[in-house]
RNA sequence: GCCUGGGUGGCGGAAUUGGUAGACGCAAGGGACUUAAAAUCCCUCGGAGCUAAGUCUCUGUACGAGUUCGAUUCUCGUCCCAGGCACCA
C-alpha cells in the first residue's frame, strides 16, 4: 500500500469536520486553553508566512486538546484595509465582492492544511455586525473623552490618500508604502487616547513573562517615558509664561536661549506686528514644507531664527533670547526647549553658528573647562559650576535638590514626559469602520445616537478612479440630520483605522453571536486572557500596542476583567528564499529558472541574498504547488522542522523533499508489518524484556519525555521532530535485525509505532489518523490522551560513564546503575586508559558526577 | 549613539541546571539491489597529523582574557551580524 497523501488528506479533514471534533464550547468544569494565530489580511491566496504561523497554532492548539484542555482555536478576518478598495478600481468590481470571494478561497485552503480551527466562530471584521460595536464603543469613549477630535499636523502618505498614525511610519515612510514619504499636513483628525494608559501599558511590561524581551523593550522604546522637569520662563514685556520640558534641569544655570518648534502657535503671537515677524513666518512656512524624515534627520542641519523677543532665565534672571528652530518637535514635550549649548550638541551646534553665548555649569571631575576653549559639548558627568547654591555638588545628584528649587519658586516642577502620542484614527478611505459621528453646523460634533447604530457602510457606491474615498462624495450617505436640532447636518466621512478591528476581535471570537453588545461578558470570562498569541514580529508595536490599550478601555468599560489580552507570546520568523536574478529579465519565480538558468534567454542566473519572501522579489513558493505536489503533511512538517519557530526559516525545496520521505518512511515501518502489530495490543510495562527489546522499550519513553517537554515548554518542534525521527530510525533498524519474533516483542514494536503516530499527530495529523485508524482503532487521535512516559521504563541496568583525566575525555566505560560513587571512581581509576594518561603522575583530586562522569586531576 | 537579540561543520540546526560539541535532517562521496534508472537500504562525512591497524594524537563553538577539576553554556573586554529607537531636550 502507498501513502498517497491527497487521498487521505481529504478524507480525514472531512471526517474531523463531520464529527465536529474543533468545536469549542464553554465550559467551566474543564481548563480553558484559549490558542490564537494573528488573523490575516484576506488578499485571496495563503503564503507560506501564513501556513507557517497557523502550521505553529495548529500543532499547540491540537497538543493542548490532547492534553485534556478545552480548546478554543478560532479564525476569522482582518477584512477592512486598502487593497480591496484597489483591486475593486482594478477589476470594476466592489471592495465587498472581492473581499467575500477572496474570504472564501482563503478558507478552502486553510481547510486544506487540515488546521483545526472552530469555523463556528468565525467573523470578518467589515461585516455590520462586527463593526457596529465597535462603533459603539467608540461613542462610549467619545463620551468618556477617550476620543476626542483635533485639528493638528498629521502624518499624510500620498499612496494612501489618507491620514497615518505615529506607528505606522517607519523611516520617515509608510508602514505600507516603504518608498512614499510622509509629508505633514495640518487637519481634523480623530484621536484616541492611548496616553491615559500609557503608564500601566508600561508598567504591565514588568509583568508580562511570557512575552519575548525584545517585543517589550520595543514597546516601552515606543512609550518612551523620561523623567525630568517643566521649567518656566517669562515672556519679557508680556509676563506671559513658556514652559519647558528638560530632563537636565541641573543645567538650568547655563540656559543662554530658548527655542521653539516652528508649528508652536505662540510664535506667530510673539512676533506679531514686530520688524522680524515676517523673517520668522518665511522660516516656518519653509521648514514645515520639508517632509517630516528630512526636517528631524540628524544629518540636517540645524537651523533657526531669532523672533526678536526674549525671555528671563527664572534662575539667573539674565534676558535670554527666543528662536524658532527646525530641530525642536513640535509634539514632544511642550514644544520648547531651554537650550544649554554648553551641555547639549545640538545647542552646541546651534549656538556656534549664530553666535550666542555659552556658560559652562558642569565642570569635569579632573580639569576646568572654559567656553572659548570648547570644541563640542560637555555631556558627561561633573560637578556644578556657576551655579548659584548648587556650586560643587555633583550634577546628577543635584537633579532632584534643582527640580525642588524651582518648583519652590514656582518656576517649576518634577515631571515625567512620554514619547508617546494619541493613536491617530482617522483615514480618508472607504473600506473601514465609519466613525459615528455627525457634524452640524449649529451644534457641532454630535455623536450618532446608539440606537441608530451600525452607520452601515453603503455598499452600492462607485469606486473612485483615482483612488480617493467616495464616501464624501455620496450625498446618500454624508446628508442627515442633526439628531440635537433636527437640522441638516453632515456625517463624518473618515473610516477608522483598521488597527481598531484588530484590537477586540480575540475578545469578539467568545462570542461572535452575541447581539446584546460588543461582549457577552460570561463567555468572554471564561475565555479571556488568549493563553497563546502567535504571529509575526512586524506587530511589534503596532498591534499588540493598540489591543493591550483597547483592552483597557475594554475593561474600564466593563466588557471584560481582564487587564492583558496575551498571556504568552510567540513571534515567529520571516519566512525567507534566496532571490534569483536573471541579467535580462530581472527578479524570476523558481519556476523561471531551470538548471541555474533563465528559461527565457537561457542567461545564466545570479543568486542572490536569502531575504523575506515576496512578490516584489519573486522568490516566493506557493503553498498551493507544495500541497499538491507532497500534500499538507509535508508541507506542516517543513516548516517545523527546519527551525524553531522564533527564528526565520530558510525554505529549502530539498528539506521539503527530506520530510516527504520521512513520512513515506514512517508509513513503511508501521504498514509493512501490520499483520503482526495488530495481532497484538500495544505493552504496557507488564511482561518481562529481554535486553534489546528493553532497549526499544527505553527508546520509546524517552521520546515521548523529550516530545512533550519540547512542546510544552519549548514550542522547539524541530527537536521534538528530530527525537521521533530517532525513534523510527530505532524501529526499523530493530525490524531488520529482529531475532525474537514473538507476541512480547511485537507487543514492544506496537507500542512503539503507536506511540509515534500518536507523538507526531499534532504535526501531521492526517497520515497520523490514517496509519493510527489502519492500527485497528476506531477513535480519532484527536480525542485519545497524550501520552505520559512511565519512569521505571526509562531505567536502564547500564549507565554510560564518561572518564576524563584533567578535563579531557579519555574513555567511555559501562558500569551497572547500582554502583555507588566510590565504586565507579574505583573502576574509573583502574581503567586502563584512564592509568596511561596518568601516567604515574600523583592524583590530586577526583571529580565524580553521578552518572555521568569521572574526572581525575594529577 | 542607546536598547534587544544573535555569532557552532559545506548548509538548516542540536547540546534544557557548567559535565561526551556537532543529535536530527539536507547536501556531498562510496557501496548494495536493478538490464538500467528511480525508489530503498548500508557506510563515510569539523579541521590537521600519525599509523600495519585506531579503543590513536592534537586542535576546534567570532576573538582575547578570567572563574572552574571541567566553559558552546558563567564573568569582563573586543569584533561582527540582525532588529528596534534616535536632533526626544
Amino acid at each position: 500500500m502507498k501513502y498517497e497523501p491527497q487521498k487521505l488528506e481529504a478524507k480525514w479533514s472531512a471526517y474531523w469536520e463531520r464529527q465536529g471534533l474543533f468545536k469549542a464550547t464553554e465550559d467551566p468544569s474543564k481548563e480553558k486553553y484559549y490558542l490564537l494565530e494573528m488573523f490575516p489580511y484576506p488578499s485571496g491566496k495563503i503564503h507560506m508566512g501564513h501556513v507557517r504561523n497557523y502550521t505553529i497554532g495548529d500543532v499547540v492548539a491540537r497538543y493542548k486538546r490532547m492534553c485534556g484542555k478545552n480548546v478554543l482555536h478560532p479564525m476569522g478576518w482582518d477584512a477592512f484595509g486598502m487593497p480591496a478598495e484597489n483591486a475593486a478600481i482594478e477589476n470594476n468590481s466592489h471592495p465587498a465582492q472581492w473581499t467575500y470571494g477572496n474570504i472564501e478561497a482563503m478558507k478552502v485552503q486553510l481547510r486544506r492544511m487540515g488546521f483545526s480551527y472552530d469555523w463556528d466562530r468565525e467573523l470578518a471584521t467589515c461585516d455590520p455586525e462586527y463593526y457596529r460595536w465597535e462603533q459603539l464603543i467608540f461613542l462610549k469613549m467619545y463620551e468618556k473623552g477617550l476620543a476626542y477630535k483635533k485639528r493638528t499636523h498629521v502624518n499624510w502618505c500620498e499612496k494612501c490618500q489618507s491620514v497615518l498614525a505615529n506607528e505606522q511610519v517607519e523611516n520617515g515612510c509608510c508602514w505600507r508604502h516603504t518608498d512614499q514619504e510622509v509629508t505633514i499636513k495640518e487637519m481634523d483628525s480623530w484621536f484616541l487616547k492611548i496616553t491615559d494608559y500609557a503608564e500601566e501599558i508600561l508598567d504591565y511590561c514588568d509583568k508580562l513573562p511570557g512575552w519575548p524581551e525584545r517585543v517589550l523593550s520595543m514597546q516601552r522604546n515606543w512609550i518612551g517615558k523620561s523623567y525630568g522637569a517643566i521649567i518656566r520662563f517669562l515672556l519679557v514685556d508680556s509676563g506671559e509664561v513658556i514652559e519647558v520640558f528638560t530632563t537636565r534641569q541641573d543645567t538650568v544655570y547655563g540656559a543662554t536661549f530658548l527655542c521653539f518648534a516652528p508649528e508652536h502657535p505662540m510664535v506667530k503671537e510673539m512676533v506679531k506686528g514686530l520688524p522680524k515677524e515676517k523673517e520668522v513666518l518665511e522660516f516656518i512656512d519653509r521648514t514645515l514644507k520639508m517632509d517630516s524624515y528630512m526636517r528631524t534627520a540628524e544629518f540636517t542641519a540645524k537651523e533657526g531664527v531669532f523672533t526678536g523677543r526674549y525671555c528671563l532665565n527664572p534662575v539667573t534672571d539674565e534676558k535670554i533670547p527666543i528662536f524658532v528652530a527646525n530641530f525642536v518637535l513640535f509634539d514632544y514635550g511642550t514644544g520648547a526647549i531651554m537650550a544649554v549649548p554648553t551641555h547639549d550638541q545640538r545647542d552646541f551646534e546651534f549656538a556656534k553658528k549664530y553666535d550666542l553665548k555659552l556658560r559652562v555649569v558642569i565642570k569635569p571631575p579632573d580639569r576646568d573647562l572654559h567656553e572659548d576653549e570648547m570644541t563640542e559639548a560637555y555631556v558627561d558627568e561633573g560637578i556644578l559650576v556657576n551655579s548659584g547654591p548648587f556650586d560643587g555638588q555633583r550634577n546628577l545628584g543635584a537633579l532632584d535638590s534643582i527640580a525642588e528649587f524651582l518648583e519652590s519658586k514656582g518656576s517649576g516642577y518634577k515631571t515625567t514626559n512620554l514619547r508617546l502620542r494619541d493613536w491617530g484614527i482617522s483615514r480618508q478611505r472607504y473600506w473601514g469602520t465609519p466613525i459615528p459621528i455627525i457634524i452640524c453646523d449649529k451644534c457641532g460634533t454630535v455623536p450618532v445616537p446608539e440606537e441608530d447604530l451600525p452607520v452601515v457602510l453603503p455598499l452600492d457606491l462607485d469606486m473612485r478612479p483615482n483612488g480617493g474615498s467616495p464616501l464624501p462624495f455620496e450625498p446618500s450617505f454624508y446628508e442627515t440630520t442633526c439628531p440635537k436640532c433636527r437640522g441638516k447636518a453632515r456625517r463624518e466621512t473618515d473610516t477608522m483605522d483598521t488597527f481598531v478591528e484588530s484590537s477586540w476581535y480575540f475578545d469578539r471570537y467568545a462570542c461572535p453571536d452575541y447581539d446584546q453588545g460588543p461582549l457577552d461578558s460570561e463567555r468572554v470570562d471564561y475565555w479571556m486572557p488568549v493563553d497563546q498569541y502567535i504571529g509575526g514580529i512586524e506587530h511589534a508595536i503596532l498591534h499588540l500596542l493598540y489591543s493591550r490599550f483597547y483592552t483597557r478601555v475594554m475593561r474600564d468599560f466593563g466588557h471584560l476583567k481582564v487587564s492583558e489580552p496575551f498571556t504568552n507570546l510567540l513571534t515567529q520568523g520571516m519566512v525567507c528564499k534566496e532571490t534569483q536574478e536573471c541579467p535580462e529579465h530581472g527578479y524570476l519565480y523558481p519556476y523561471e529558472v531551470k538548471d541555474g538558468r533563465c528559461v527565457q534567454c537561457q542567461a545564466e542566473i545570479i543568486t542572490g541574498n536569502t531575504v523575506k519572501m515576496s512578490k516584489s522579489k519573486r522568490n516566493v513558493v506557493d503553498p498551493e504547488d507544495l500541497i499538491e505536489r507532497y500534500g499538507a503533511d509535508t508541507v506542516r512538517m517543513f516548516c517545523l522542522f527546519a527551525s524553531p519557530p522564533e527564528k526565520d526559516l530558510e525554505w529549502n525545496d530539498q528539506g521539503v523533499e527530506g520530510s516527504y520521505r520521512f513520512l513515506n518512511r514512517v508509513w513503511r515501518v508501521v504498514v509493512d508489518h501490520i499483520d503482526d502489530t495488530t495481532k497484538v495490543t500495544a505493552y504496557g510495562g507488564k511482561e518481562a524484556l529481554s535486553d534489546r527489546l528493553k532497549a526499544l522499550h527505553r527508546k520509546t519513553h524517552q521520546t515521548i519525555k523529550k516530545v512533550t517537554d519540547d512542546i510544552e515548554n519549548r514550542f522547539h518542534f524541530n527537536t521534538a521532530i528530530s527525537a521521533v525521527m530517532e525513534l523510527v530510525n530505532e524501529i526499523s533498524q530493530f525490524m531488520n535485525e529482529m531475532v525474537e519474533k514473538d507476541e512480547t516483542a511485537w507487543s514492544v514494536v506496537r507500542e512503539a509505532v503507536e506511540t509515534a503516530v500518536v507523538l507526531l499527530s499534532p504535526v501531521v495529523p492526517h497520515i497520523a489518523e490514517e496509519l493510527w485508524y489502519m492500527l485497528g482503532h476506531d477513535k480519532s487521535l484527536l480525542t485519545i490522551p497524550w501520552p505520559v512516559y512511565r519512569e521505571e521504563a526509562l531505567e536502564a541496568e547500564k549507565i554510560l560513564v564518561v572518564l576524563q583525566v584533567n578535563g579531557k575525555v579519555r574513555n567511555r566505560i559501562e558500569v551497572p546503575s547500582s554502583y555507588s560513587q566510590n565504586e565507579i571512581e574505583t573502576e574509573a581509576l583502574a581503567d586502563e586508559r584512564v592509568q596511561r594518561f596518568i601516567s604515574g603522575k600523583p592524583v590530586k583530586k577526583v571529580i565524580v558526577v553521578k552518572n555521568k562522569l569521572v574526572n581525575v586531576v594529577v
